[in-house]
DNA sequence: GCGATGCTTCGGTTACGATCGAACTATGAA
DNA sequence: TTCATAGTTCGATCGTAACCGAAGCATCGC
């Protein structure tokens, strides 16, 4: 029996621990060697190995190979899309694996999300481009408005580059803290990468969470106000 | 050790082959009573059953005593959205359980996903609608426009009612066998039931296709034309 | 009450796959 | 060349979870 897409081998791919916390890792966006993905799992290299090699097989992973290095990212968007809906679904049931630690209010404030920024701060900023005018929501689609093209011009990005790769421009990301939506696509990305080249914000070393500088806390705020 | 949602459970919970397969059967958006769901496990009873206790416990699955009937149902529309997109990405990756049998043809010309309409019938639909002007294309969005509303009435079709529900009108669906949209939401929704009840076509009983009769699909392609 | 049907729980078996130690290959540095 | 680091492959062990037979509830029809 049965037609359609075997959805059993990427679940089975997804369900092993120490293959999850490596994929969850990766959602962080930037590329992580062989041996770091088997601190995350907390297993040998060994076994990271081939677990590593199988997740690449499922397509879910891709590699790279530098020097003796191997780093490893999710394949391309479509795996981390299905990685983030899978973490806001599993943050729906309750399915947290809580150990709250130190750094989750910081990871609760900002973090990346793949490429763009999510948490508080990634909730706040899409809230406020819509409330501004610069974004129109419509059912579940994103689209930027003239306005929004005009502002965002006014903060060093410009929206034709983005528009010629073929990536959405705007997409909705569910966050699995705030359980409201942010901003992907490449718009998303291309605001975080402006605050990081700013200084507004930099990524921390071990973490998915984002530190916002004094200063940067200060603008962010002031550029996505929200009136209550 | 880590932050963040247990995307393992859930993942792990989809990965064994018979769970697998009974949640796929159930994203033709009837019913199943557990013996109906071992059967397309192709497990005992027994197996089955253990297997729906954790997959309601898991937040996947709905249950609904009738009798001495137990209907098992997808818990909501996220847990259908949920494995229509991990359906949708195992295909896009090859993983396909190709055992292409008889039923294979009917089941990519127009199945049930969930609750509206997929396959090659499903996708010519949206096609359709976006080419004369009745639903608009934006990002990843789809919204229905004015003209769309009063073209949907003329097929008997009342959106203010469909906007009371919660749910979002319109809605892309990626098509694993098509790989491209379909349309979602209660729209979709609303479209199929009314070709049920027109008699255009009617559901079969063990697989997710739908048939169209002789009036229904000319009708159909009337309704829906592809200038080529 | 009775048996029949639908489903769950219990107990014991079995198989698959995750795991690691050890040996092996590849790249780089000295 | 040799040593060190990064990663893979092999072989063997071990745990977990899927599985089924049998027994136990629950509900229906009579």
């Amino acid at each position: 029996m049965k037609e359609g897409p075997d959805i059993a081998q990427i679940g089975a791919l997804i369900g092993d621990p120490a293959r999850a916390n490596m994929l969850a890792a990766l959602t962080g966006g930037r590329a992580l060697t062989a041996t770091e993905l088997a601190g995350v799992g907390g297993i040998t290299v060994q076994t990271a190995s081939t677990h590593l090699a199988k997740l690449e097989a499922g397509g879910l992973l891709a590699q790279r190979k530098q020097g003796r290095h191997r780093y490893f990212t999710l394949a391309d968007e479509a795996a981390a899309r299905l990685i983030e809906s899978m973490m806001g679904f599993a943050a729906g049931r309750g399915h947290l694996r809580h150990r709250p630690g130190p750094k989750e209010p910081a990871l609760r404030k900002a973090r990346i999300c793949y490429d763009h920024l999510a948490g508080d701060y990634g909730v706040r900023m899409l809230d406020s481009l819509i409330a501004s005018g610069a974004i129109d929501a419509i059912g579940d689609g994103l689209a930027l408005t003239q306005k929004g093209e005009n502002d965002l011009k006014g903060i060093g990005i410009d929206v034709g580059d983005l528009r010629s790769s073929r990536r959405p421009l705007c997409r909705s990301c569910l966050d699995w803290s705030e359980r409201r939506a942010h901003l992907a696509g490449s718009l998303g990305k291309a605001l975080l990468s402006s605050f990081l080249d700013k200084g507004w914000a930099r990524r921390t070393a071990e973490s998915r969470s984002i530190m916002f500088s004094q200063e940067g806390d200060r603008q962010f705020l002031r550029l996505f106000p929200v009136d209550a």
